[in-house]
DNA sequence: TAATAACCGACTAAATTAGTCGTATATAAA
DNA sequence: TTTATATACGACTAATTTAGTCGGTTATTA
């Protein structure tokens, strides 16, 4: 519960390790270096570099390298761009929740559900390479 | 990702439900009300129990009620108590982590789970009432 | 033209979460 | 004292999500 998927973690691993570097990065380079499944590693460099943090070299001697200041991002805008919108439950209110109208917390967990967001959003990226 | 489980979400929708009840309320009552399988609202009310939030009352006209005050509860003891330990991910550090010693984020990840931990320790369970 | 790397979608495997079932025990009421 | 109803508990299955694999394409360098 509560966990973050090893996608993300594979991503935040290869921010950093690209941040550090200001060389080209290959798939395969951090797939090496921290032990990560090589294809998966792959896919999610090419999730970053459609999201725009990442600029892709294709070709042989190709990879990546960053193409954005970790500063100006923050983690739930991150994360959201390698997993999709962030909710602790998903409520379907109105249509498909087998709640019905009865659901009495649908409104407190939407306020706890915002206030965590909020505080994924005052964490910058930049935490992630101290 | 992030997502709290449906035991945990049935667990806050009974908690609130006894709370706002001064009788005795039964599994069966809970989950029909607000459409949860009996047998897993059964299940949760036990361990709630079992973590000292509920007293149970056996047999026929049994059930259950409060024996908190939820302002003395975080949302994370709450959490905890029915789920385990929180952690945004199962870090070996040392042993079974596949990465060995080249993880580049066990400490800013360390460091954002805590505030995380704290985030949700502030909060109270009352919060779940209003 | 050979080697290498990004790109992409479909697929399978593993793990976690959700839900079910059977059976025992306690209690109130008929 | 029997019936109905509730908690208690462990083992099990089903469903969903997450993790990882595979096959093939395109682009670039040497």
């Amino acid at each position: 519960m509560l966990k973050i998927t090893k996608k993300t973690e594979y991503a935040l691993i290869a921010i950093r390790h690209i941040e550090e570097n200001n060389e080209l990065v290959s798939s395969k380079e951090i797939a090496n270096k921290y032990r990560i499944p090589r294809e998966l590693m792959a896919k999610t460099l090419q999730l970053m570099a459609k999201a725009g943090y990442l600029k892709a070299v294709k070709g042989s001697k190709g990879g990546y390298k960053s193409q954005i200041s970790l500063d100006k991002i923050s983690l739930k805008e991150f994360m959201e761009s390698i997993e999709g919108p962030l909710a602790l439950i998903d409520c379907h209110i109105n249509d498909d929740c087998s709640q019905f109208n009865e659901c009495n917390i649908k409104n407190p967990i939407k306020r706890i559900n915002n206030n965590l967001i909020n505080f994924l959003d005052n964490i910058s990226l930049v935490e992630i390479t101290k």
